[in-house]
DNA sequence: CGGCTGGGAGAACGGTCGTTCTCTCAGTGG
DNA sequence: CCACTGAGAGAACGACCGTTCTCCCAGCCG
């Protein structure tokens, strides 16, 4: 038998899978169960209930995403370039087979007005990311409000790549991100 | 009793309010009968499925996004206005009660990978509007790079918008498309 | 006025889903 | 070897959903 942090791994990323592939309420927990190879009884001992296990599954993107993201940043040197970093993270996952979107994104539409949970997880999540990318343009001697325009262009580029396909908007938003970022900014610095 | 146009639109405008509101899959057949007024065997009459419903619910939201960016971008002489004008009817939108992001993104994250019908018509609202921006980007002398561009700040605005609750994000995208509008661009024109 | 059509209301049906329960049995202590 | 604990497998349960069917009545034609 698995110990619990075991199953629980497999469970959430078996979960996670099928969540981000078909969508939540598409997924049925007997899918999980086999998907994971554990079963029922063991899921509700970890999770008390379906709602859990996806707040569980969100919460472990934001860990993976926050990893990406700085492993991404890792080779870069000034802070433009790590904020700008984000953007060829991005075109690596988009080109992903499996890629359909921001799975935050796609919980909130399909959840948020449903589960205050997945609401709050979603909300956690991208806050997150605006403080990341506020404290490299803070590093960098530019406002907030720059940063938070490059992450409406990430953002942005996560829904369009999803359901255009369009291989090139990665790579788009990043030159977008680059003509933001390199307009003076008479009150900064 | 209505006649097949009126209680089609009915029928329409109530299924677009609950699958807004809370989410297509959230929302039972039973509950749009009660919030149009027209009975199961009449509304199966109209629309052979749930999904068809679905559909024809984006099919009209294109047809009043449509009409609401033209609307924004009436009063604006130049293309350049009337293409920032996009992010003056964000800001409207954004200031609903009720706003809850892009119903065309929300309905793709959900249902996208399990209804090609949905899929197609999210993507197609998309490819229409990415075609105005690039129309309007031309008559201003600007390549579609930089149209597409600004699409993206304008589709990342609208999800962060429902996530944040951020009442600055459609002033800001504007902000962000001006920035990019107004770097010169050396090999146009 | 009386039979007929056609549409409304909502019950009914088959299926599925989240959750719980039962049955079985492997492994352990005496 | 035998009673016992605890976990796995999957049946079972209650609720709900999409879809269809049945019953009933309003309004028209003779």
């Amino acid at each position: 038998m698995l110990d619990d942090a075991s199953a629980r791994a497999a469970v959430v990323a078996a979960a996670d899978r099928l969540f981000y592939a078909q969508g939540v309420q598409s997924v049925g927990m007997d899918a999980v169960r086999n998907e994971a190879g554990v079963s029922l009884k063991r899921i509700y001992a970890l999770f008390p209930s379906k709602d859990d296990l996806v707040v569980a599954v969100l919460r472990h993107r934001t860990r993976r995403w926050d990893e990406g993201i700085a492993s991404a940043a890792a080779d870069a040197v000034t802070p433009r370039e790590r904020l700008l970093a984000v953007f060829d993270f991005l075109d690596a996952w988009f080109r992903e087979d499996g890629f359909r979107g921001c799975a935050f994104i796609n919980s909130f539409g399909e959840l948020g007005a449903t589960s205050p949970g997945v609401a709050d997880a979603v909300r956690e999540h991208k806050e997150s990311f605006q403080r990341y990318a506020c404290d490299l343009a803070a590093e960098a001697g530019l406002p907030d409000d720059v940063a938070l325009q490059v992450v409406l262009l990430a953002e942005g580029a996560q829904t369009t790549a999803a359901i255009t396909q369009d291989l090139e908007v990665a790579r788009r938003a990043r030159r977008a991100a680059e003509r933001i970022l390199d307009v003076p900014t008479p009150a900064a610095a």
